[in-house]
DNA sequence: CTGTTAGCGCGTTCAG
DNA sequence: CTGAACGCGCTAACAG
């Protein structure tokens, strides 16, 4: 007697720590201590309640424990999409870190629907998430920037700690730590080596000017043009989507309208380098013989293109750990407190898409 | 007074429904109500405590509720790695699908360590996730599997649902809906269009047996041999790793050792044919002209190859969510309780790396 | 329609 | 070293 405690044979039964305490003819008190292992406890006594908490298969109610004071920490992140090569490499980032540090990692994927961004915060809100890191840009209106920082300030206030991937700090009342990488340096560099080789007609296939990441790419380019005492030709330079079939098409039309006006093209991805890439090829050019290309990320697609492509690395799996370490390390007060920002660096990947220029 | 509730001022300092009540001054019952919007509130009061609650910038906290018996429907997935383009879209599936349900998604990545997995499900049952997700494969001895079983009995007893992704049930005793893909009918189809192409000699480049999908495709690819009334050939079977430098060794040493034993190629895996398709062109081989590659998975790589690599589509994504709606379902009661299976199609993709082999 | 109150499962004093 | 009892924040009866 006494086992029988549940009436309903249905599952959904889940045992406690009463039912264990009772098996093992403790208090809950002990199972409690025993489990949390932080007080002294009788050997004796301890097997008792092992054994009983193995043969129920006892597991014990998060959500009981947090609301007790102790908490699951949890590291929450959101992208656009898991399946571009970059994301996944920042998501398997933050996964492994967190995982590394005993944290749960709830995920979150937008399809670049701020609405979804913010409703997962105050989601994460609700669930005092220890860390909530958001990958790729915004785009920023009075209305939005209102919203995030109420937001924000909220998740500050159950003391979850905000982190920005690649995105600008939107205002210094937004307490966050930020993460980037260095897309001028990265730019600069790639460029430089161009340059170098003697190009100085250097197509740029860009992104749009609201994303932050193009325009630091732009600002290494017109560096380096700078540092070359190359004037930078404003028509050579597009903006466009960040896509293959976007590097097609753009290409395609200036290999229509404007072969012979440039040496070389500087793809701000390599996504758009490979439909650059496909392109020329649908056109007869050689690569690197007629044309030079060098994009940008270092996706693993670089390598498998032919030519190989010359690009810049981007380290995005370290960028996911380095912001789960970042959250970690000033939740548990080994990083002082304020607004953090780190810096990663990029370099250039030198492949064979790129040909020295005779004359 | 009545304000001033809290003495430190140290953020942390999370609210309460109490908060809220006290600043509408109604009951904490009345907030509740209102939040949940499950019970009639005359408009003025509801005014009154929507207002509280946004003055004050509050939100409820999941683990109260969850002990209260409301809990935030969570699925939790397990996989490899998340950066491998096949299994990044499932995960994208299983997240959509999961959100569009109003659902979170938690994420955890094994890198094939079965004790993590063992670990994460574990954990799943304290957070009572209502279901969890398996991907991949699994390598079964007698002690992992008595582990495995009580696990997922334990998660079954919270009401957390099972569901296995391309990997077989380990035994009766364990209450878990599995959905796969049609391995064997892919191998089967996509090995008849070789033969129906004149190809007699296929080189086969396989995983290893331990793998259910290896021993899928590979039947499939017998059979197929079978119905046209070809002698398979052992030797022209090979097991290795899914990997590209795999696919490039092994092609390789057959270049350079049985050249000539076959007109064709069938690699288990894009990826191998990927390492496949660069062995050969290092060596002058042309494909499809000189020997045809066909792959299997059908991974944006396929279509980046050049010749574009014919392949069987594996619907990757649609696994991902058909995982996710059979257990909510399930859990719902909209679908019938006990072993689920469901066996998703398969479906070649002609591509341009066969040719008809004339005689 | 609204308020009071009893748990949900666990951690943690405070007494033994 | 062990047990009894309170409270974490919220929901769901049960009374008004």
């Amino acid at each position: 007697m006494g086992t029988e405690r549940r009436s309903r044979g249905t599952h959904e039964a889940a045992l406690t720590i009463r039912d264990v305490a009772e098996r093992a003819e403790v208090s809950v008190a002990t199972v409690s201590r025993v489990l949390a292992g932080n007080y002294p406890v009788a050997a004796k006594t301890r097997q008792r309640v092992m054994r009983a908490v193995r043969e129920l298969n006892y597991v014990v109610n998060t959500h009981a424990r947090a609301l007790a004071g102790v908490r699951t920490e949890t590291v929450a992140f959101v992208l656009n999409d898991v399946r571009g090569p970059s994301f996944s490499a920042a998501a398997y980032g933050v996964e492994r870190e967190a995982n590394q540090r005993g944290r749960l990692c709830l995920i979150c994927t937008t399809e670049g629907d701020q609405e979804r961004e913010l409703a997962f915060m105050q989601l994460m809100r609700e669930q005092q998430a220890s860390a909530v890191i958001l990958i790729g840009g915004v785009r920023d209106d009075e209305q939005y920037r209102e919203r995030y920082t109420e937001i924000a300030q909220g998740l500050h206030a159950v003391g979850s700690r905000l982190v920005l991937c690649g995105r600008p700090s939107l205002g210094a009342d937004v307490p966050a730590t930020t993460v980037e990488y260095d897309n001028e340096g990265g730019a600069y560099a790639i460029t430089t080596n161009l340059l170098a080789n003697g190009h100085r007609r250097i197509l740029y296939l860009g992104g749009m000017l609201e994303h932050t990441t193009s325009v630091g790419r732009l600002l290494g380019y017109h560096r380096a043009l700078a540092d070359f005492g190359v004037a930078p030709d404003p028509t050579l330079i597009e903006h466009g989507e960040f896509t293959r079939v976007s590097g097609y098409e753009r290409t395609r039309a200036w290999l229509q309208q404007g072969a012979g006006r440039f040496t070389a093209i500087f793809a701000e991805t390599d996504m758009v380098a490979a439909g650059a890439l496909a392109a020329l090829e649908d056109a007869g050019v050689r690569v690197p013989d007629d044309i030079s290309l060098v994009g940008y990320d270092d996706i693993e697609l670089a390598s498998d293109l032919r030519p190989r492509l010359t690009t810049v690395h981007v380290p995005y799996e370290e960028l996911g750990r380095t912001a789960v370490r970042l959250a970690i390390d000033l939740k548990e007060g080994r990083s002082r407190e304020g607004d953090q920002h780190v810096v990663l660096g990029t370099h250039v990947v030198v492949r064979q898409s790129v040909a020295r220029l005779h004359h």
